[in-house]
DNA sequence: TGTACATCAGTGAACGCGCGTTCACTGATGTAC
DNA sequence: TGTACATCAGTGAACGCGCGTTCACTGATGTAC
């Protein structure tokens, strides 16, 4: 009963999961082949042409994928006129449990962030530079004594120790939750020091650093 | 007139360069074949695995020559009280110099820390503290009275920032040098950042920041 | 130093396989009247 | 509503190609005596 239209999206969603899935299962993005996608999806390699030109057409549509999850995520945060160290707290929390619920898709997107073809590369830095934007608009208005230039370099910093946890979370053994909650605390020390260092640039107040729980 | 061993190290060498000339090139490095490996060393397939069982083994040793060039670049600096500022800087500059002069083995490790095997992720995981552990070295020198537990934490942050600026540094045009001189002003800028915090710690004193020379 | 034998880095032919891509097709869905 | 035609997502056969790996080989280097 469905119509062309609807099928003909289903079966493109179909091919980008079964592309992600493959991917999650261990296999470099780089070294799929197109019959693969296609044997995953149930589908003949034929198919594979009535949806994408290559499969590099296909890794920039999942990139898009990203792109809207990132949006739709960024949506409602830092409204909020909150102390910075608590949104902190909080966006760590979204993006902690979002890369565990996306891991396939996060695999991908870090694989292809070093990897991918250029057309690739530049599809992930224009999404991760929406990214920092909204972030350097974040800091303005969470630290609006931090000089204007300053703002995108900090936005930059928080974004280089996201995606360096990232890597380390994905490269966790699912099983170990306690070395995951182990990098979740490392990750907000480090945030934690980047904002110390933000105020100190004329960013204002920020809250003091707690001690840790465990030296170590 | 070469012996046998001397020989045969050599054409291990240019198995391994003509792997990662491929890979400067553009290719990823998962989807370079043994093949094409063995026909740009000017050698037939079957004498790849005279040297290698297959092409991870290949990878880790590229990984070990990374390894290696990292324990001579880690002699020297250091060992003189200069202020941490000043330290910072001629250690950028070796770094960045070192980025620039290898870029293919730096673009392999790259990828690979993400995209590669679990053992050749491990290798390169085992580099990187080896790195991270100096770095933290240094840091007690330097700043006495940062937490012992937050000198690995802090390493752990400037290592992730030599990351994502390896990066960025890698995806430039080979032309653009003014690209690049703004690269290694943000680097500085955001290493100053991460030790003015971590000076909030305890670490003790670091310089007064410069004011930037542009504002953007 | 000279000879006879062992080692082994590199060769070249051969294999079966999965690859990306082409083509003409089928048959259900969509549209015009 | 019913009929006749157009569209087009998915099919299945076929192609030539480069792949990783095997095998028996060659001939220069190395070693024992």
């Amino acid at each position: 009963m469905a119509s062309r239209a609807e099928q003909k999206a289903r079966t493109r969603h179909l091919l980008i999961d079964s592309w992600l899935q493959i991917i999650g299962s261990g296999t470099n993005f780089a070294a799929i082949s197109l019959r693969e996608v296609a044997k995953t999806a149930g589908v003949v390699p034929t198919s594979f042409y009535r949806h994408f030109d290559d499969m590099d057409e296909l890794g920039v549509a999942a990139v898009d994928e990203l792109g809207l999850d990132l949006r739709r995520l960024m949506r409602g945060p830092f409204d909020a006129a909150q102390p910075l160290d608590e949104v902190l707290r909080e966006w760590v929390a979204v993006y902690q449990d979002y890369v565990l619920k996306n891991t396939d898709l996060v695999q991908f997107v870090n694989q292809a962030r070093t990897g991918g073809s250029s057309s690739l590369r530049e599809a992930i830095d224009h999404e991760l530079d929406f990214f920092r934007t909204r972030l350097a608009g974040a800091l303005a208005e969470a630290m609006p004594g931090l000089p204007a230039g300053d703002r995108s370099t900090v936005a930059q910093l928080i974004l280089a120790v996201l995606v360096e946890n990232t890597t380390a979370l994905l490269a966790l053994p699912a099983k170990s939750a306690a070395r995951r909650a182990e990098l979740e605390e490392g990750l907000e020390r480090k945030l934690q020091v980047v904002l110390l260092g933000a105020a100190q640039l004329g960013g204002g107040p920020v809250s003091k650093p707690r001690r840790r729980a465990s030296a170590s």
